[in-house]
DNA sequence: GGCGATTAAATTGTATGCAATCAATTAAAT
DNA sequence: ATTTAATTGATTGCATACAATTTAATCGCC
């Protein structure tokens, strides 16, 4: 490719990924405003919904977020009602994430959206999780550079 | 996949792609930063060195981002003198961005950060391309959706 | 020509994201 | 015990993103 080639926007894989990704987001708004979440939010429930007590380290591991976007986030769940931040009596340092009630039964109205997404979305699942795959190895192989 | 599964963030193709998004951006700070660009704005500058003098909406097609997003970016970059707003005297509901000399100047420092970053990744030009074209098409996909 | 519908940007408000920095706490070394 | 370093969150400042609304200009249709 020559030099002027590998400027064009749209040769661009990382263009691809981003504009992706908000396409996306965007997609899902609909659906998760029925739970009165943004995506955000939403992947952090995820987490929660599959391993409960977990430092706010720990989320941000998972998720690829730092404190910076997941204290307030953090905030704004708790203020909702959908869970509660706990210092560690162990480890002042650390806060601990736990679901309310409330937090935990939200995941009966979360479990349909998936499918529905991908309904949406016209995406077959094996292809689907070709590209998942693809992608998740790049993501970290792109992580392990910082 | 049963119910429990599809809630599994790291089941997720949305995931991996919002995740990869933010990883790879992080990816192009240190390059970028020696042009005083952000990811966002450079990519609105590999448009503009594509195709000089196009319109805010046309700006917004090629980058699925809206007028929200775009007024106060390309503000910012009138106000660092990389180009021009200017609305057309033909339809004066249109701005018209035009380059400055230094905008289109700026294009030499930039040809060789797509490079760097790919050995900086470690990302082989082959997987990639397999990979930009695949995603590409889930991008046109979901935004047919909207 | 006139007027409702449409279009293009701009504005407003909310929610991220993240770099950089700070503060508090804990762990390690001497 | 004291100093030093590392860890964990919180805070701050800046730059997106985008839904929803507003404003101004143009178009379509009669």
């Amino acid at each position: 490719m020559n030099t002027d080639a590998v400027l064009k926007l749209d040769n661009q894989l990382c263009f691809a990924v981003y504009a992706c990704a908000r396409e996306i987001t965007k997609l899902y708004h609909p659906l998760l405003k029925e739970l009165g979440l943004t995506y955000t939010q939403y992947i952090t429930m995820l987490v929660l919904w599959e391993e409960d007590e977990v430092t706010v380290k720990y989320l941000g591991q998972r998720l690829y977020l730092d404190s910076g976007t997941l204290t307030p986030l953090l905030k704004k769940l708790e203020s909702m009602g959908l869970l509660t931040r706990v210092r560690d009596k162990k480890d002042e340092r650390s806060v601990i994430i736990t679901l309310t009630e409330q937090g935990s039964l939200l995941k009966e109205k979360a479990i349909d959206i998936p499918e529905r997404l991908f309904c949406q979305a016209g995406i077959s699942t094996n292809e689907a999780e070709e590209l998942r795959s693809q992608i998740t190895e790049m993501l970290q192989k792109v992580q392990a550079q910082q």
